[in-house]
DNA sequence: GGGACTGTTCGATATTATTCGAACGGATTT
DNA sequence: AAATCCGTTCGAATAATATCGAACAGTCCC
């Protein structure tokens, strides 16, 4: 069954901005590979096949999972483009829900 | 052998200010009964004792589990007071090291 | 000292998360 | 249409966490 039958594309599920939870948000970026590509989205939308894992070797069902639990926690856009995807950080639903959180997790060094 | 000889009380493990890691920070809140414990600390220092956890139903040695991953984390600190222990937010520490965090994790609702 | 109170640690089990290969599907190119 | 590129999904194996009871240790009070 469709999750909304008017939607034209259903593509991949995302979150409403109003759904956001603090805990899964904190567990997704708790990954020191998740955590590195939301540092590459976060100045601004990339090409999936342009964002790269920490760990070089590591294969496509691998950088696809951590996609999954950054999109189904609200931190990431996962949008079709082209024959790949553009990936887009929710910054606006993210800081309406949890302001300065993200400018916290992105300003810290190391 | 002890960590370090000189010290009075070796107690148990804290790691220094300098040392807090971000995503070993963002994964100990990502628990919510967790998350719960620091919200209770964070108005001021409490007894363990009188800390609750969300389940009352939990044995204590999972209580002691959750403090662990706080303290060794860098959240809390965890000193021996009478027959039981004080917990504090090292709040000083973790904003020096992560400016904002705290407060940001602090301020969301839900 | 003995008993009640408070927590930590250990060991075993259960739950959850990660990793990876294989199969599949859409979009692009020739 | 076929081949290629890019990514998701599935299933199985592995790794990491959580949970809980039991044993142990310190502190307080009598």
């Amino acid at each position: 069954m469709a999750e909304n039958d008017s939607f034209p594309i259903p593509d991949l599920y995302h979150p409403p901005g109003e759904d956001l939870v603090l805990t899964d948000i904190l567990f997704a970026l708790s990954d020191p590979a998740r955590l590195e590509i939301v540092r590459q989205v976060a100045s601004g939308a990339v090409d999936m096949a342009q964002c790269h894992l920490q760990n070089p070797d590591a294969p496509k069902s691998t950088k696809s999972h951590h996609m999954k639990v950054l999109r189904e926690a609200g931190i990431l856009r996962n949008e079709p483009a082209g024959r790949g995807r553009l990936l887009s950080l929710r910054l606006e639903d993210l800081d309406r829900r949890f302001p300065g959180l993200m400018q916290a997790v992105l300003a810290a060094q190391s």
